[in-house]
RNA sequence: GGCGGGGUAGCCAAGUGGUAAGGCAGGGGACUGCAAAUCCCCCAUUCACGGGUUCGAUUCCCGUCCCCGCCUCCA
């Protein structure tokens, strides 16, 4: 068994070869750092980094590049109107996005290439293509010459002789052709500009991507990951650059994201339907987030709703409880995973086939299904059942965590860190309130435990008197 | 118009040429003083619609309808 993905390119599930054996080349089409990140790009987020994840779980040696396009229309725009400084804009939306990012419980990147650290490069691949004829420059400006790559449209099936679109041609009076994309525009005043032997002038969008992947992953590396909506023309660009200059293959796996809706609707900037990411994590919790980003393959579209975020919250609950519900049992007793291997296996097969998160997050339920199911005799003492709670337990915590990054055990600890906060007064509080049920007060007893539900400590009563412990997720707000 | 993705129970969502995972919500029961958590049971004879291929299709093919994305910046 081994792991299979969709390659847009081929428009099939292929087994994933890797260049290398054993190592996994990755490469991500980062944020133009113009504004805050929005739910959309935590997808993005989510999904490349449950690939990283699983890939290193897999036993990959992972290298994992994501670039920041800090040079663009937009950033310029956006400095003008704020008067200052584009590297200003840049610098600030970078870091918000790594802010956010790791808010997510995202891995940073081991490389985070930035465009304007590589205008050499990309002037050198411009160059390569002006020297074989398939680039030109007019006034400063360079174009792609897209004709004279005939495997252009290949990553979007598309036909270059039913592209011309003619209406709102950039340039057009500058192209060859219609289709022919800017690799390098001419300065304009009052723009960041760079020397190049073209005259001064600042890069285009797609030569920042071939240059940099080939730079830091070489020819040919393994897995281009970026949304759907990057296919054509970005990707398309970007191979026709690369493979037109060089030859060869580009990337060998073509990974794409599906796009994220707010009611029928996908949500974008320039429709200006977003959600601030940021926000969306504080409200729900990186647990509750990934399990709804996960609630979905990840090439089909995916709706932002309330009641959605509520179901992945009713999940991370189910998880967290059945995790502390099993130590508790379990107590110190050495973990047996021979009754969690089943649920791995499953997991790993529906990882396998093409990332399925859904299918995995089903086998999770399953091992919590069967884990609940021998709680009662683990928390009798019968010993077997106290082991293959613990190692369900622990495997869960494993495959949650590591894998699909759902945080279980940091919103376990973090509840933990409350609990001891809270104990004297909750304990007292218990003590008065068992004394007004031996009693039989139970106007009194069910105040008190009124009152620590409202402040968000679960009291449940058992044989053994009351147990009790903070709720892990802030609870959500609810719009109804 | 071109290219691509999709239409599965109240909702979300997997999936397969042999008669539909999982979750949420809901109903019933057990446990509880009542709850909570947990357990048991119920909840699509049916997979947009119409044809076709087949012993048999939700799964393959053709057509129709609807939704979404890309074709301009976009994760």
């Amino acid at each position: 068994m081994s792991l299979v993905l969709y390659d847009t390119l081929r428009r099939d599930k292929v087994p994933f070869s890797p260049r290398t054996e054993g190592v996994a080349a990755i490469y991500v089409c980062g944020p133009t750092v113009q504004s805050e990140a929005h739910v959309g790009h935590g997808r993005l987020g989510v999904v490349t980094d449950l690939l990283r994840r699983y890939l290193a779980y897999r036993g990959y040696d992972v290298t994992f590049v994501q670039n920041v396009t800090d040079i663009d229309d937009k950033i310029i725009l956006r400095a003008r109107r704020e008067q200052v400084d584009p590297a200003e804009i840049a610098t600030r939306y970078t870091r918000a996005w790594n802010r956010t990012m790791e808010a997510l419980g995202i891995l940073p990147p081991d490389i985070q290439p930035f465009a304007t650290g590589h205008l050499l490069e990309m002037q050198q691949l411009i160059q390569e293509l002006i020297d074989q004829d398939k680039a030109y420059a007019v006034d400063g400006d360079v174009f792609f010459r897209v004709r004279s790559f005939p495997d252009y449209g290949k990553l979007s099936r598309r036909q270059v002789d039913d592209m011309q679109q003619g209406e709102d041609v950039v340039d057009a009076d500058r192209k060859e052709d219609p289709l022919d994309f800017a690799m390098w525009k001419t300065a304009k005043p009052d723009e960041p500009s760079w020397p190049s032997p073209w005259g001064d002038g600042r890069p285009g969008w797609h030569i920042e991507c071939s240059a940099m992947a080939a730079k830091h992953l070489g020819e040919g590396f393994d897995i281009h990951c970026g949304g759907l909506d990057l296919v054509f023309p970005h990707h398309e660009n970007e191979i026709a650059q690369h493979e037109a200059a060089h030859g060869g293959t580009f990337v060998r796996h073509w990974v794409h994201n599906g796009m994220v809706r707010m009611g029928d609707d996908k949500m974008s900037k320039s429709i200006g339907n977003v959600v601030s990411l940021e926000e969306a994590v504080g409200l729900w919790g990186v647990g509750p987030m990934r399990l709804w980003y996960l609630s979905a393959q990840h090439r089909t579209p995916l709706t932002f709703e309330t009641e959605r975020l509520r179901d992945a919250h009713s999940v991370h609950q189910r998880f967290t409880t059945f995790v502390r519900s099993a130590r508790a049992a379990a107590g110190e007793t050495e973990p047996d995973a021979t009754v969690a291997q089943t649920h791995r296996d499953a997991f790993i097969a529906a990882m396998d086939d093409d990332l399925n998160a859904p299918a995995a997050v089903a086998a999770l339920h399953e091992l919590v299904s069967d884990g609940n199911d021998r709680l009662g005799r683990a928390s009798s003492g019968d010993a077997t059942a106290q082991a293959e709670v613990a190692g369900l337990a622990a495997l869960l915590v494993e495959l949650g965590d590591e894998v699909l990054g759902i945080g279980l055990d940091a919103a376990l600890a973090d509840a933990a860190a409350l609990e001891q906060r809270v104990a004297p007064v909750v304990q007292s509080l218990l003590e008065s309130r068992a004394k007004a049920r031996a009693d039989r007060d139970f106007a009194t007893a069910d105040a008190i435990r009124d009152q620590l539900t409202a402040a968000g400590i679960v009291v449940e009563d058992g044989p053994s008197g009351a147990r009790w412990y903070a709720t892990v997720q802030a609870p959500p707000a609810l719009d109804d």
